[in-house]
DNA sequence: TATTGTTATACTCTATAACTATA
DNA sequence: TATAGTTATAGAGTATAACAATA
């Protein structure tokens, strides 16, 4: 009775009232990129036990040894609180820790712990598999001026 | 002194450890772009009080009324019980109801109602403002491009 | 047996507002 | 006054497992 798989069917039928430019837009296909890409770099990095979104906050720092949370949120694009959380689950399981810094007392220097390295060390190769797995449908040259047109657009 | 901004810094050091190509990942960059796509979204679209989650609801419901929760799941790429408090938050704002299936009283059929369907009216021209402020760095062909490499990637 | 929807449960992610300590 | 971090609070979004009704 052909299973319908969630890569296959999206928009059925055309869309009603005029209002079929709606699944057009940028930021719809954006999302719906990002969930299904999202969940398929869970499958493939499961074992490790870290979201998709731990390991954003991980590279940043991973990057930018020693920035401050504030530096980090407006990295990443959220709120300094929401910084607050994410950083205390990623303390409370030894991945990241929070230094002193010298010159300011009420700052905080965020760093990779030796555990939250070698984490991400032992990571890269199935993000890399993931990576070449789920651009599967793209040229090599697809896939660069897609990541070209993300910046732009975003960074 | 030169404050910063979400979308001026990202990394502001080469990365060490030979880790730098991680911020070239598909998937770093389609969040970060999808994240500030929907920040921008929600503030351009405040007074209407719909979560771009939200608006990702109702469009496939008005694309294709009539889908059952499993389908709208499918179509969403999230689970069938994710579904329900997403509708269940629709309904009780009168936006979207679910009524029966004559062959199948197992099924509910989804649809928007008239209110639900003014709403998607009235935001439309909003959406449309933000599309274009947002794409605002790209060319329309490079933005016609992109959207045709994240179908290409997602569905 | 299989499917649709639901509930119970738990966790992540997010923001706003008010607060403390420090600058 | 301004900044960095925190807490309290609230809500959205997500999945897994177990269940009832229906097919």
């Amino acid at each position: 009775m052909s299973e319908i798989k969630r890569r296959d069917v999206l928009l059925p039928t055309p869309a009603p009232k005029g209002r079929g430019l709606l699944p057009d837009l940028l930021g719809y296909n954006l999302r719906r990129a990002q969930v299904a890409l999202f969940q398929d770099f869970a499958a493939a990095t499961a074992e490790h036990d870290v979201t998709p979104g731990q390991f954003g906050v991980l590279v940043p720092i991973d990057a930018t040894p020693g920035l401050n949370q504030t530096e980090l949120g407006d990295a990443m694009g959220v709120d300094r609180s929401t910084v607050v959380a994410a950083i205390d689950r990623l303390q409370k399981r030894n991945l990241v820790e929070r230094r002193p810094v010298p010159g300011d007392r009420r700052s905080h220097a965020l760093h990779l712990t030796a555990q939250g390295q070698q984490l991400l060390t032992r990571m890269v190769p199935a993000v890399r598999a993931h990576e070449t797995q789920f651009s599967g449908h793209l040229t090599e040259a697809e896939r660069r001026q897609l990541i070209a047109l993300l910046k732009k657009l975003a960074g």
